[in-house]
RNA sequence: GGAGAGGUGGCCGAGCGGUCGAAGGCGGCGGUUUGCUAAACCGUUAUACGGGGUAAACCCGUAUCGAGGGUUCGAAUCCCUUCCUCUCCGCCA
């Protein structure tokens, strides 16, 4: 949500974070709605100033014992103009928060230019991809190869986009979100670990931006509850409509939870394997902090997700997004991509967004600053810490050997009582 | 699912239909006292929006007592609808 203060104030740069994002320029239309709304809001409230000042002299006209209808008939003449203002005024409030609710947040200037993902720029590659001396196969092969990675059956009883593991490699899957937790919650970390709700309502899903744009992106229950497309949801929310003393932030907080997503509109997109699924394990980072701070938490925050994939030593890059890119509720946005062999290439594993005060207004999460008199809204952030589903896949492909076993990567292995390596088909005979 | 209770300021908690933005307490802030801290005492302390003002301080106005409607000259207070929370019973992981 933006502040149409803020609009007024620099237009000009509003229109500038409009065209990062490839829209038209607004700032004068909706200008135009505020000045409008602005003077039903002054006629209609020195009309309410009106009848209060007069209802007052009733109240002390009665209880003097005093006759009042002269009073009360000049307070019944102004009802008409009264309620029509108040309409007015309301009407012309909701547009502009129509208007402005949908838009997405502005970039920031250093934000490169772009219209998808072409337009994204590379900031760093940490690791080397792993040289094989055979080729590499890529994780629906290796998984399938020793049946603990079922796509048919998950697909006889949920359809496409889902899938059931077994075995090791259900047991990897929890060693990865295990062992991410672990890291992020230790005191290098900071972040407090965080077992939240699965399912939420119409609010909470707007408060983070999710709504009204993504309902289509979400499922949702016959009684009303959305599933979360991200714990981001709750995380953030964890906030909403409170108000906070700057001593306490920045509040840090990691949860490992299921994602469900309907993936409306990536028909087609990674149909094989476990890429992109309509529910998938991730271990998420959210951050609460003062606008001074959001930035350094941004860095300090990617850093952190980075982490993940240098102790378990799988080649990565980071990027960040352009502005045609990004999500609408993101000031900048850093992914992290994992090197797949089995694809040949670098694939999203970690999205990390400053949003700024964009999910903090629309939820109502303020702090009280040290200096100064009244509130200030927050900046939020939210990052994958990572997306536990695809780091199987990292793990899979990237230490596989020859004979389709897979040996587990040093870090991971006190989480899978003391396990070197997943046996390959072969072995199992 | 059945039966009850309740939603008031950062938090807790009062509140006959009229000067209630709202008693009191806690917390916060400022001060007095104090070797320091604590305690005690005094004072102060909501938010949003609109207008004015030097985009400060500040001043004026309006709204806000879960939300939305209604009654009334006037609603935190009465009525209706709705959402939420809690307690007990039943059922259940």
């Amino acid at each position: 949500m933006h502040d149409i203060r803020f609009i007024r104030d620099h237009p000009e740069a509003f229109d500038a974070g409009l065209k990062k994002r490839n829209l038209p320029p607004l700032a004068a239309e909706l200008l135009a709605i505020d000045k409008r709304r602005r003077a039903a809001i002054s006629e209609s409230e020195a009309a309410q100033a009106r009848r209060k000042a007069l209802s007052r002299q009733i109240g002390i006209a009665k209880a003097k014992g005093e006759p009042a209808e002269a009073l009360m008939e000049e307070v019944a003449n102004l009802e008409a103009s009264l309620k029509k203002g108040e309409a007015e005024a309301q009407r012309l409030d909701e547009e502009l928060t129509r208007r402005l609710e949908v838009l997405p947040n502005l970039p920031f200037d250093d934000v490169p230019d772009g219209t998808d993902e072409t337009g994204n720029v590379e900031i760093r590659r940490v690791g080397n991809q792993r040289n094989f001396a055979f080729t590499p196969k890529d994780h629906v092969v290796l998984g399938e190869a020793t049946g603990e990675m079922d796509f048919a059956a998950a697909s006889k009883i949920s359809g496409s986009r889902f899938v059931f593991l077994k075995n090791r490699l259900a047991k990897l899957e929890r060693a990865i979100a295990q062992f991410m937790l672990d890291l992020h919650t230790s005191e290098e970390g900071g972040y407090t670990e965080v077992n939240p709700p699965f399912l939420v309502r119409d609010n909470a899903a707007y408060g983070v931006g999710q709504l009204p744009r993504f309902a289509e992106e979400m499922f949702h229950t016959d009684n009303g509850f959305w599933l979360i497309p991200t714990a981001e949801v709750p995380l953030t929310n964890l906030v909403n409509d409170t108000v906070l003393d700057e001593k306490d932030l920045p509040l840090r907080f990691t949860a490992w939870t299921p994602c469900f997503r309907s993936e409306a509109g990536a028909a087609g997109k990674d149909t094989r394997g476990m890429i992109r699924q309509h529910q998938f394990p991730k271990v998420e980072l959210v951050s609460i902090t003062t606008p001074e701070q959001s930035a350094a938490e941004h860095e300090r925050m990617t850093a952190r997700a980075e982490e993940v994939l240098k102790r378990l030593g799988i080649a990565f890059r980071t990027i960040v997004l352009c502005g045609g890119d990004m999500s609408p509720a993101s000031r900048k946005t850093f992914d992290i991509e994992v090197w797949l062999p089995g694809q040949n290439a670098y694939r999203e594993i970690s999205s990390c967004s400053n949003c700024g005060d964009y999910q903090a207004r629309r939820m109502g999460a303020r702090y009280r600053p040290k200096e100064g008199k009244g509130t200030r809204f927050v900046h939020t952030l939210n990052g994958s810490g990572l997306a536990v589903g695809r780091t199987l896949i990292a793990v899979l492909e990237n230490y596989q050997n020859e004979d389709g076993s897979v040996t587990i990567p040093e870090a991971l292995r006190p989480y899978m009582g003391g396990l070197a390596t997943i046996p390959g088909p072969v072995a199992r005979k």
